[in-house]
DNA sequence: TCTATTAATTAGGAGTCCTAAATATTAGGA
DNA sequence: TCCTAATATTTAGGACTCCTAATTAATAGA
């Protein structure tokens, strides 16, 4: 493919190399942004969590943002010092602790949801096509990292029931929708979808590999 | 662009999403890479660094962690007192700390720098050509994140003096290394080369719009 | 019922990260 | 040359993260 003396590293690591760095950057920011509310990048995590939904067990969180309960419930306790997070029985089952955010603890994570913001600054200085495709390639590696369990489900298209991938002969929709029974784009693929409903692992795999080549529209 | 039920979230958004994922899944394996071996992820970062060249001065282990030089240096400490890492009198200002491995030390170092390739598996279940225009994403993206303060600099094929973007007609080696007088393509775009010149910024801003669009070869 | 299993917490320990305040050392001026 | 910045690193102190390994409580299955 490359026969000069170019080629020694593989494009696969540079990738890797690549995403390295991005995540650097994600953690400094992470300090910084969350450090400026008298924070740590755990605990906005946890507010940010708990903004996207309501309610959580304890469990949950830890099982989602990959740390151990041990860690998650000594960073809710300081949470919980701080009147930002309020605990309860989580329905059902005693020995649960249901999350949720105070009202003071709602506009923090309100305010440590803006740090983010400085990536997409970085993201927009791609062109619309490019960012297209990177999204799929971004939604096709998180795909593999969770069958192999290293991150934790997400609630996304390709692990949907209701996704049908490449369905439409329309080059700018051709996937669809059949929980909103519509035609979408790569560029609409979701990654926390809150009407999701997981599909069975051969079902996700077939969907996957749908999603193959590069092509579809763009220029 | 999207007319339907599909459009709320922007995919600039999406994107920032999902580079958290994989952030996520970065840090995770870090810790668990890492304290197999008796390390934690900075302590692995450093014991990189320096495999990666052997020589570094405190100051600059910090700046291209991205943390102050008081963490930086009690890690280092931690790092001495476990035999992996020597501290040396730094050439020319006697202020400094020169840094590099024991022999144990570049033994780690070769054993924590396998850990990220469960990453690798995931990038390569993207066609080729997908991780050629990822890969041109990201380095997009650095660069902007670079020139921002946000990521240190690093030694990148679109902020060097020796980089010539788009010189050639041939559609999969478009572009033109000065140093090594050849011409290469999207798939070998460096992110650390050693040979890395800086070149100054309108220079840089005017290569990166030399990438520009989409197209270049594939399929 | 009795016994796993599961949910959360606590305890203990190493380390990360910060800010702020020392120590040296070096560079530039007056 | 002496004095005053500006650097390079270290130390001190504090809040947290993270882990593993118990512990306590509640639930599910045989």
């Amino acid at each position: 493919m490359s026969e000069n003396a170019f080629s020694e590293e593989p494009i696969g690591s540079r990738v890797v190399t690549g995403l390295s760095k991005i995540s650097l950057a994600l953690k400094t920011q992470a300090w910084k942004g969350a450090s400026q509310q008298g924070l740590t990048p755990t605990q906005g995590q946890i507010l940010a969590l708990l903004a996207q939904k309501g309610e959580r067990r304890l469990g949950e969180v830890a099982f989602l943002l990959g740390i151990t309960p041990a860690t998650a419930s000594d960073a809710v306790k300081v949470l919980t010092a701080k009147g930002l997070v309020a605990k309860g029985k989580g329905p059902g089952d005693a020995r649960s602790v249901s999350l949720s955010l105070t009202p003071q603890g709602l506009a923090e994570a309100e305010r440590t949801a803006l740090w983010p913001d400085f990536l997409l600054a970085a993201v927009e200085s791609l062109e619309p096509e490019e960012q297209r495709v990177f999204l799929r390639g971004l939604v096709k590696m998180i795909a593999a990292l969770q069958e192999q369990g290293y991150i934790a489900p997400a609630r996304m298209c390709v692990t949907c029931t209701f996704f049908r991938p490449n369905l439409h002969p329309d080059p700018a929709r051709p996937h669809h929708c059949a929980f909103v029974d519509a035609p979408f784009g790569e560029g609409e693929l979701r990654l926390e979808c809150a009407d999701h409903q997981p599909a069975p692992p051969e079902r996700v795999r077939q969907a996957w590999a749908g999603l193959g080549r590069l092509s579809p529209p763009e220029l």
